[in-house]
Order: structure tokens, then C-alpha cells, then sequence
DNA sequence: TGTTGATTTTCCAGATTGGACCAAATGCGG
DNA sequence: CCGCATTTGGTCCAATCTGGAAAATCAACA
């Protein structure tokens, strides 16, 4: 809907540098929004964080709104082609080693890019258009294949019981939520994200407390 | 050191209704900073959510950063109250039943108080002073206490094993950060925090997950 | 080199910012 | 019930910031 009539000529080529300064906004627009929300943010933050006159916001997305939107996608996109192409190496595996992967992914993911846990918490408060789509259009899809192994897993036995929609946000916010207190961490608890092995150190714990290797044995 | 010299007189008592208005006020901030942070927020949504005027602000607490500050000191301080007394119900109880306890009782404040843990969220994006302050004044206590708890329990094999300030951190996002994505919990995975139960369920499964009852044996 | 896309620069009108000021009224202490 | 400090209401301000429009300049591609 956003380009539909304009496409009689093959036009011109969209220059490589209009390409590299979207991609700037975009990312400086990640960091803005996941630090101080939506309305938290002026567009010239953004822009000066990209190094950016701040008018080329206007001109490459129409407004802060379409803005905002267009960082969102990009960092779920890139997370949902993470999660799909590590779902594709363990297609063939049993549901516990595909869950594991999951989560490692997801631990992964949240680590190198915080935004995707904050921008969540940004828009949760309250209720929104932006809240709306964020959930229809990313997190949906990702809760719906997440409770759909962690029920067959819960009926191997292979993880704790209970609600597994509650299950499911107790290992997304034991990843992407506990990365996101970010710099807290270190000084509440002594605990450097930036430091070698820690990452992978938090991805093994949780794997280990949402998927017991004997929780068999549990179910009575 | 806010009143120092000014004690020669016993002056006059405070009025009952400057006490009201300065509750409106805190629990105003306390909403709004918690939704837009620090930045994002203004003294005069604020003042406006607490239906009183704004200059009313600087006549209460002298500045923004004074009133955050006492806003987050009113949250914390309730909590604390609320975690020492229910500390004290349990205090010859088992190392068990006191971490139970002690994670009900996080749950339950968080669900009452969905902005202690948001405003940790708002000001963990990057350093500040008002962070600092947070994490020596309110987080730590919080983190040694708990954490000497679970070092106890992991060594009497009643916890899982691992990073034990990892594990409390993620026992904390399951409690605050999961209650902390408020809304969204309903529009991805149908889940209602205000509904009756819900609350304990979630107390219910955390326990379960970080306190199996036969973790015992996963100690080889 | 011309044309079109991309960027820069200057501008704007309005809203919002935190805070100052003073007159009114409200209620505690006597 | 009165006096006065405390509290509040109403107004104002100067500064900054807001998102966006418009025109001038620049860069790239054909």
C-alpha cells in the first residue's frame, strides 16, 4: 500500500549511501526507542545518534511513527531469520534438543541486541497501536510454535508442568528480560553480559531449569 | 541533610492534606516515570495525573530528581517492608520454605506493584546516578540476602546448580519482568494477570521450576 | 553533462519544558 | 475563635524542543 501507483518507469536506483543512512537511522532508532520508548524519543535524538541531519527521517520515512515501526521490524525480522535458520539445523532432532536451541538462539539474540527485549517492555505498559502490531505481526507467531514444543515436551515429561503460556514467558524473560537490565546486573549482582562465557553460561542454566534432563522422573 | 539547621523551633506539624497531595503526587510519578522513564516523563503529567497543579511539585520535592527519588524510595521502602515481615513469618522455617516465601512475596508485590520492576528496566538502558543510587540503596540488600539463601539450598541440592547470582537474577525477571509486560501478556499468549488465580499459578510454577522437590537427586 | 535522487541548510509555528512568583485559602496551635 | 505559617491556586516566563515543510545544494548515475 505504501508504493503502489509509482511504478511505471524502472526509475533510478536507489543510491548505496541512501541505503547506509537508512540502516544508520534504523539502528540509532533501536537504541533510542529501546532506551527511552516512544514518545520518550524526538527524532533528532535519532538522527544525531546516526550522525544525520534530522530532516533525512522525514525523507526516508515519512514520519516518527513510520519510523519506529520500520526499527521494530528490523530488529524482529533479523531475529526471526536467526531463529529460523537455527530452527532449520535441528529440524530433524528431538523436541527437547529443538527447544534447547531455541533458547540458545534467543539468549543469543537478546545479547547481542538488547532492543529486542526492551522495546517490548517500552510498548507493554500500556496499550497502544504499536503494542497491537508488535504482538500480531512478531510475537505471536514466535509464542505459538514456542507452546506448541513446550507442550510436547511437558507431556514427555521432558519439562516442568503447568500453564506452558507461562512456562513460555518464564524463559523469555529469563533470557531477553534479564539481559535487558544490562548494566544493573553488574552492579547489583557482580554479573558482566560482556564478559567471555557468560552468555553461554546463562543460556546452559536455563536450559537446564526449563528442561531438567530427569524431569521424567518428577511426573510421579 | 536536607534540614538541617532550621530545627531551632519545633515549628508546625505538617498538615494533614500536604501529606495526601504528596502521596497523590509519589504515586503519580511512581505510574509515570514507570511507563516513560525518567526522561520521558514530565512534572506536569504528572501533576496531572495526581489532579493537582504542577507547581506543587517544586513546593513538595524542589526538583524532577527529587521527586524520583522519592518515588522509587516509596516503592522499594513498602517492599522492603513487605519482604522483611513476610522474612519474618518464616524466620525458623527451612531454607526452602523461607526462599518459597520470599518468591511469593516478590510475585505478589510485583503484581500489586508492577512498577518495581519497570523502573529498573527504565533506568538499566544506561548508567546513571540515579541507577547507582538504586542498586546500592534497594537492589543489593535485596540480591545478598537471597543469594546467601540460595547458595544454601543449591548446596543441600534443593535448588538448581549454577551461577548463583545468575539464578537469583533469573528468578527475579520471572517474577517482576514477566508481571512488567503487563498487556502484551494478554494480546500474545492470552494470559490475565488481573484474573483471579493467575497470580498464583505464577508463584506456583516459579517455585516449582527453581525449587523442585527432588532436585535433590539431580546431583548426580 | 543533464537529470534525478540524496542531503544539507534555514526556518517555522506550536507545544512543552522545568521552574519562579505571589495572592488566596486553609488549617494547626494557641 | 483568631493569628499566622503552611499549603495551594493561578499566572507567567524564558528556554528549549517538538515534528515537519520548504527550498537550496550536492552527488551519482546514465
Amino acid at each position: 500500500m505504501e508504493a503502489e501507483v509509482k511504478e511505471e518507469k524502472p526509475a533510478r536506483k536507489q543510491q548505496q549511501r541512501s541505503i547506509k543512512t537508512k540502516q544508520k537511522l534504523l539502528d540509532a532508532a533501536i537504541e533510542a526507542f529501546s532506551e527511552n520508548g516512544f514518545k520518550g524519543t524526538s527524532t533528532r535524538d535519532i538522527a544525531e545518534r546516526a550522525g544525520v541531519h534530522h530532516p533525512l527521517i522525514t525523507y526516508h520515512f515519512k514520519n516518527k511513527e513510520e519510523l519506529w515501526r520500520a526499527a521494530a521490524d528490523r530488529i524482529f525480522s533479523k531475529f526471526n531469520a536467526s531463529m529460523g535458520q537455527a530452527l532449520q539445523e535441528v529440524i530433524n532432532e528431538c523436541p527437547r534438543t529443538r527447544m534447547a536451541m531455541m533458547i540458545r538462539t534467543y539468549v543469543r539474540y537478546a545479547a547481542s541486541q538488547p532492543a529486542l527485549h526492551k522495546v517490548m517492555v517500552q510498548e507493554a505498559s500500556h496499550p497502544s497501536s504499536r503494542l497491537n502490531w508488535l504482538i500480531e505481526t512478531h510475537l505471536r507467531p514466535l509464542f505459538e510454535v514456542s507452546v506448541k514444543n513446550l507442550k510436547e515436551l511437558q507431556d514427555a515429561g521432558l519439562a516442568p508442568q503447568g500453564n506452558p503460556a507461562i512456562l513460555f514467558n518464564m524463559i523469555r524473560v529469563s533470557s531477553g528480560g534479564l539481559i535487558a537490565l544490562g548494566h544493573e546486573l553488574k552492579g547489583t549482582s557482580g554479573i558482566d553480559l560482556a564478559a567471555p562465557g557468560t552468555i553461554d553460561e546463562l543460556s546452559d542454566m536455563i536450559v537446564d531449569v526449563f528442561l531438567p534432563e530427569n524431569a521424567a522422573r518428577k511426573a510421579d
